[in-house]
DNA sequence: TGTAATTTTGACCACTTGGTTAAACCTGTT
DNA sequence: AACAGGTTTAACCAAGTGGTCAAAATTACA
């Protein structure tokens, strides 16, 4: 059954998303989310009520796209080392595909730290898990002893970073060339996995 | 020959850096930095035009402050791994007494990325020195082949992550406890630079 | 086909915000 | 004391904002 609204709500969500992701829920205005949908900004309230709530459904969706993986590779049972690699690999990968994601949520991060962290923990993180393997692989010796918290925060600062900081690093070191950015941020995939195992495995 | 206004532009261009640092320019108001500044709204007119030519003061003051010792270090001559515990030591100190910094520039970073290339280089960073040491040691054999880029950014990302991320680091891996976190942070200014040397020292 | 329910729209409202202005207020000078 | 200069203020304005509403358009259904 098609109903009369064939997919308003949903375009509306598209649209929001797009708006949002780009430019933060403060510089965002309801009537370029509207236009972006290509409909009246009354719907935008007869579908979600309010900015606050149309945003909070986009910043969900977001985050259930993005933390499970992360929650389920984190567990994965595979040796520490792979994990690194693949870890990087596919955050990268992603963070590649999705380039805004780092300030949209630094950004956020700012205006509700608390409900990201309940957000996180309800779509399964759990660091704890990894803290373990990396405590068991520093007592078998083969890897040096380091805290797993800073570990895993090396590792998330690595990946992260170059995106946040992007347009100032793109125009100090790489001659504004959008190109050879990007070459550079590919080659992290790999660069980022070597420098970190590089760093922690015992000679 | 004290003049009337005993300071008043001080007064409002301190009142100014607090709020826009705390809560960037589009969610500072130029009501609620007159009010900081203890004076009516329309004397920050009278000083400084408008609401963006003040921002701009202050943007200007704070990158001043921030840059010019980050360029003195990088030309610094002294051995590439004393100077890499230096730097990281140095600016994650800084850090540490203006945590608000990173959220800062990586929201103007997103605004107006050129001109901050521009001030950036204005007041006088130039990675190419740093970059032909690295490279020297790398022909020296001191340390594995690396793309300086690659290893800037990684010192760089290191440093500053952890301060944008913080309340979403904290509350994931340190069970929100300040103290806890200021600790890490405090410790990083050694694991930071001991991580970076572990990984491209050769052995 | 006619009617009720739902969806969509344009006009509108209340409020916030950056910015202006004319008048009041010093403060030093004669 | 009176004047002249810059300084400070309260009141105000225009534009932009999220949000509302009644009417119009469309759809569902008898």
């Amino acid at each position: 059954m098609i109903k009369g609204n064939q997919g308003t709500e949903e375009r509306i969500f598209e649209a929001a998303k797009n708006v949002f992701v780009k430019k933060g829920l403060n510089n965002s205005r309801m009537q370029e989310i509207a236009q972006e949908a290509g409909m009246n900004k009354a719907l935008l309230h007869y579908y979600y009520r309010s900015k606050e709530k149309l945003f909070q459904a986009v910043f969900n969706s977001v985050m259930k796209r993005v933390i499970p993986p992360i929650a389920e590779m984190l567990e994965k049972e595979i040796p520490l080392f792979e994990k690194i690699e693949f870890i990087v690999d596919r955050y990268i990968n992603s963070l590649i595909s999705n380039p805004q994601i780092p300030v949209f949520f630094i950004q956020e991060i700012q205006r509700n730290p608390q409900q990201i962290v309940e957000i996180i923990k309800k779509y399964g993180i759990k660091p704890e898990v990894f803290f373990q393997q990396i405590e068991n692989e520093i007592k078998a010796g083969n890897i040096i002893d380091i805290q797993p918290q800073q570990l895993i925060v090396n590792l998330l600062s690595l990946c992260v970073f170059p995106f946040a900081a992007r347009p100032v690093v793109q125009g100090m070191i790489f001659e504004n060339d959008k190109k050879k950015y990007d070459q550079f941020l590919f080659e992290r995939k790999k660069e980022v996995s070597k420098f970190i195992i590089n760093s922690i495995r015992k000679k």
